[in-house]
DNA sequence: TTTAATTACGTGTACATACATCTATTTTTT
DNA sequence: AAAAAATAGATGTATGTACACGTAATTAAA
């Protein structure tokens, strides 16, 4: 019985060695911050057969978004979820290697639209399938769980 | 009524201006994303008035958790949030601000061995006190919750 | 309308991550 | 004991974050 609980209280605590925490709240943060490590990496394993880091796969799904729309680049930035993510650089490496093209704004000089091409598009959709596959078998969480986490992760962030 | 389920619900839609979701275990890895990266920051903006990273506040307070031993830097990389943290380029930064000591370990000449010092101490509680304060401020999560929260968490990492 | 303020975004710097590789040790094998 | 394998950690490179600053273009104010 004792042996049972520690097993299951064990996870965070064997994931950083260690067992002193000053409250739950302070648990909750930590388990916060691993478990989202633990998903990016996750994610970034299989975006990596595709030679994608996490946020240009980030990019190129907000862009897959508009499409056939065009983006300014704020308008990706707002959309992030790294919110100080430097964007121009992102899209600098997706330019390389020809999966979004960079045009001047003929509205207004200062923008910079940004567009998805098909190779884009193309590699998107064979990284999303691969990163759905990886969490059906990696995430285990019923959606009903997921939206008591969504609605406690809320509660976190109420008060700003 | 309606516009006030709406409010409560837009936390995260309006952060990162996306409303479609394919279910609420994908609205949940986003959300527990962008939870990491409030706290982070949250975090960040009280250490900055202490010169400190996020990363070199958290080897400091895990050498504390050791103080007076020290620790080998293979000791401090396992114990991180980010597990692939960089720690001998962390350690450069915290020894430049002489927070920390660096010696090569008698026992086995490959290992570093490291020791916070007094001043590294000193900065480590005034802005643990900064951080708990900016917490109670700013966290808005009772312990209840917090508790339910942290058993989501280890159930969405539950299969690996 | 000329100046001032704002905006969009590129760019430089310091720090961190992710990962590969190198060197110096130590441990294991033969 | 000598050779091979493993280990600790430093270091190089590409990418990303956080933030400051510069430049060009647009909008607002005087």
């Amino acid at each position: 019985m004792y042996v049972h609980t520690f097993a299951l209280l064990m996870k965070l605590e064997q994931a950083i060695q260690s067992t002193k925490f000053k409250n739950e709240v302070q648990k909750a943060s930590l388990n916060v911050l691993y478990t989202a490590w633990w998903l990016k990496n996750l994610v970034s394993q299989e975006l990596k057969e595709f030679g994608l880091t996490h946020e240009q796969y980030n990019v190129l799904r907000i862009l897959k978004g508009k499409y056939p729309d065009q983006m300014c680049v704020r308008d990706i930035a707002c959309r992030m979820i790294e919110q100080n993510s430097n964007v121009p650089r992102i899209i600098d490496r997706l330019v390389i290697k020809k999966l979004v093209k960079r045009a001047t704004s003929l509205e207004d000089k200062r923008e910079t639209v940004i567009t998805i091409t098909q190779a884009g598009i193309s590699i998107l959709e064979s990284s999303t399938l691969a990163i759905d596959t990886k969490y059906v078998n990696s995430v285990s969480i019923t959606e009903t769980d997921a939206t008591m986490l969504n609605s406690l992760l809320e509660k976190v962030r109420e008060k700003e």
